[in-house]
RNA sequence: GGCCCGUUCGUCUAGUGGUUAGGACUCCAGGUUUUCAUCCUGGCAACAGGAGUUCGAUUCUCCUACGGGCUACCA
């Protein structure tokens, strides 16, 4: 039987990064079993559900590459739905309705100590739920959970889990004001989806019991189980704001790929059994299982992100890299230049990048002369005899015919020689001249690529100056 | 407080009743390079603690500690 699987994130905010790792776990298996892989938008929290977060949260999802196989379900269309599963569960006598207030409640938590509901509208008599019911009193409707047993389940991930009945409150599956909570909703979507595998955050583990509660109480087909372990801040508190950039959009603008991100998230918690770690979706789609998923909670660590990205980055062929730097940032480039010289600055710099944003940084000199000139390497490395050598040099050079890398490299060697210096008395000052700085690609691939007009403008910029 | 889950280098992880406990990121050293980056070589660095089972436990069991989750008219 192929798998239904779901992702169900509530549009309370951007989809957080998270919420993307148990998209991708969904996501990959559904694709690794040939199943099915449907997504739901449980806004049943009408305080915080705002429809632009659900905006967000697709658009995300579809630049990551998720495809999902039916419309998104909302939960807010299916409140008559829900009104039906539930009445049915109050004419079955699995629900009752409760008519205590919140402050009633809280008083007598205070005075018990206990922390389970006290169950005192359990067992009312009819004429008395009917009295309240005709006065139109508020209330909230509960699961009446049995006293005895105990549930249990086998988890894909953590195995098998054990609960006693006596530890489940009778919980409230309707607000007072008639509304579903999550384990009502969550119930009724995943059977009406036809779900067969639950995979979501290990939050849910204790969740779990409930839901199965409500799908016996409505003689309905458990699925499968599976929680995935949290992800953590560096401080080993659950990732939040508080550590920085948390939602997708975020790590979008930063600079980072669909594909490293997918790649990163899914090393952790998982591994594919051998030593690889960097690889694309449809790897990961090929190789994944839940049985390779850790039951451990894991630091999200943006030092290895970023190293990740840089080697998804290298992989990318330098003319697909110069498509997608410009949809990053069209004004990476400036204007007016053949895509053979921007295909030929990317090749030049692609090894010291680590995520888009970098690029434009790196590839400024390529496109403009050098506003500024480092001071410390100025400094460093602009001796007594500098301008002297420069000016030999950029003599002989005027004078080069044939413009390539292998000609200015042996002019290099011969100006170095005849004046007799080491090397870098001649590179470095020529490498300040032409980016403003020391480091950088091979200074004669940069001036064969430069131009020979570029690179002598440059040298008398920097011999003006100095 | 109660219940549930977890604990291998700083981080992500592999692993087995007997291993020099392996890899990756970071960091450090060396090599390559005019420089930076890449790359190559090497190095630092871990089985939370205590009992028990066993000839032998990192591996199995129990306890403790620590961390996380749930305990909402949030999801």
């Amino acid at each position: 039987m192929n798998p239904i699987v779901r992702f169900a994130p509530s549009p309370t905010g951007q989809l957080h990064i998270g919420g993307v790792r148990t998209a991708l776990f969904n996501y990959a298996f559904a694709k690794k079993f040939k199943g099915s892989f449907l997504l739901r938008i449980e806004d049943t929290d009408k305080e915080r559900s705002k429809d632009e977060y659900t905006e967000q949260i697709l658009e995300s999802l579809s630049w990551l590459g998720f495809e999902y196989d039916d419309e998104p379900l909302k939960q807010s269309s299916r409140s008559d739905r829900y009104k039906e599963v539930i009445n049915h569960l109050l004419d079955t006598g699995n629900a009752y309705r409760c008519f205590a207030s919140t402050e009633e409640l809280e008083k007598i938590k205070q005075k018990s100590g206990s922390y389970l509901y006290p169950r005192i509208w359990r067992d009312r008599s009819k004429e008395e739920v009917d009295a309240k019911l005709l006065n139109e009193d508020e209330h909230t409707i509960r699961m009446r959970i049995p006293v005895d047993g105990d549930i249990s389940f086998e988890d894909l991930v953590y195995g098998e889990i054990n609960t006693k009945c006596s530890e489940i409150d009778d919980f409230i599956i309707a607000r007072s004001d008639g509304s579903p909570t999550y384990n009502l909703t969550v119930v009724v979507d995943d059977n009406d989806m036809n779900i067969s595998h639950v995979i979501r955050g290990e939050d849910h583990i204790s969740n779990t019991p409930k839901q199965m509660l409500i799908y016996k109480a409505l003689g309905w087909t458990i699925p499968k189980f599976g929680h995935l372990p949290m992800i953590l801040g560096s401080d080993g508190k659950r990732l939040s704001k508080r550590h920085g950039a948390k939602g997708t959009s975020e790590y979008k603008d930063l600079g980072y790929l669909p594909d490293t991100l997918i790649n990163y998230l899914a090393l952790l918690g998982w591994n594919p059994g051998n030593d690889d770690e960097i690889f694309d979706f449809d790897y990961l789609q090929e190789n994944f299982s839940l049985d390779k998923v850790n039951k451990k909670s894991a630091v999200f660590d943006t030092i290895k992100l970023e190293w990740v990205s840089s080697q998804n980055i290298f992989k990318i062929p330098a003319a697909k890299l110069v498509d997608i730097a410009s949809e990053f940032d069209p004004t990476w480039c400036g204007e007016g230049h053949s895509l053979e010289y921007l295909v030929k600055v990317i090749e030049l710099i692609k090894d010291r990048i680590k995520t888009l944003s970098d690029i434009k940084e790196n590839a400024f000199y390529f496109f403009n002369h050098p506003t500024e000139y480092d001071e410390a390497a100025m400094k460093k490395c602009w001796g007594e005899n500098t301008n002297d050598i420069l000016n030999s040099f950029q003599e002989e050079l005027s004078q080069l015919d044939y413009w390539n890398s292998s000609n200015i490299d042996e002019l290099i060697d011969k100006c170095v020689n005849a004046i007799n210096v080491g090397k870098g008395k001649l590179m470095q000052p020529l490498r300040i001249a032409l980016t403003g700085a020391l480091k950088g690609p091979s200074i004669p691939d940069l001036m064969t690529l430069l131009g020979k007009e570029t690179c002598l403008i440059r040298f008398k910029n920097i011999l003006k100056n100095s």
